[in-house]
DNA sequence: TTGCTCCTCACGTCACGTGAGGTGGC
DNA sequence: TTGCTCCTCACGTCACGTGAGGTGGC
């Protein structure tokens, strides 16, 4: 988190306001701002009180994950914040990237993002599957109510 | 709802008591009691205060039902209310079995079902797509971080 | 009779929604 | 300068959790 920065060749730094971030996201700038204060986009970053929040391209991927995995698998925000440490390693990940090389030490925060992102497949793959015996008893119910139907028409 | 019967001929019907439908389906009493205060059990069934619930296996198929799809499709309670209701139908139809022939009754109860169910099914398969399009980003992002390792440890 | 589960308030909590009143940037 | 979006309290709401104190059935 360098400050004071306006180097030349950092591509797209581009910066969104809360309300954007929550229109790309899906969510609301309320949603946002209670995750912030519950510390799941990183630190607060010491922004002055009552000035106007920007977000990155990462926040926003960071964010667009979040909401995924809380929609999609129901997750409660404490159980986001453990798998959202994914995200927490491939920052301190990146800023190790350009300081001085140990390689030991990126391969060790590369595998504790795969693991991370191993967990998420797992629960991906537990709803999939409670998803197909669901569909499954509800086509049944479906061919069922179709016979029924068949029988009184006749 | 015939009160005061003791007939011979109707198989299983067995009585549960709160704790054990909780068991039953994955949830905990007080969820149980909530959903028959908003009414998502159907009648309150004019039980005087104080005394012990008791519930049928519908009831427990009901319940399962309910909780799935909260579970498996994220929906509120009022979103809930409405799929129910094709039990709350069904009920009916069995109400109507039982009674004068209405032939027509019952093949319009069967169909407004089968309507219901197939909405149920529509919601499936949606989720199965985007958990489907989540589990292809997140593999990517596997094999992506799997690659940096192997270049990390050459 | 003794436990265990049940009952009804009723307050607490999690994850936000919804104004109220005010300030900031294109 | 005018809107529009942003800001911070702060109270409301939805879907329950969690005791407190008491009653009921095997």
């Amino acid at each position: 988190m360098r400050v004071g920065e306006g180097e030349i060749g950092e591509l797209s730094r581009q910066r969104y306001r809360i309300g954007e971030v929550a229109g790309l996201v899906g969510t609301t700038p309320r949603t946002i701002r209670y995750y912030e204060e519950l510390g799941l986009l990183g630190a607060e970053e010491l922004r002055p009180k009552g000035v106007h929040r920007l977000y990155s391209d990462t926040d926003v991927a960071r964010l667009r994950d979040i909401v995924r995995l809380r929609d999609l698998l129901g997750l409660s925000l404490d159980e986001l914040i453990g798998l959202a440490d994914a995200e927490h390693a491939r920052e301190s990940l990146r800023a190790q990237w350009d300081g001085p090389a140990d390689n030991r030490e990126r391969a060790r925060i590369v595998r504790e993002s795969i693991s991370l992102v191993e967990r998420q497949v797992e629960l991906v793959r537990s709803r999939q599957q409670h998803l197909d015996e669901f569909q499954l008893e509800l086509t049944a119910k479906l061919t069922q109510l179709r016979r029924r139907l068949a029988e009184l028409d006749s």
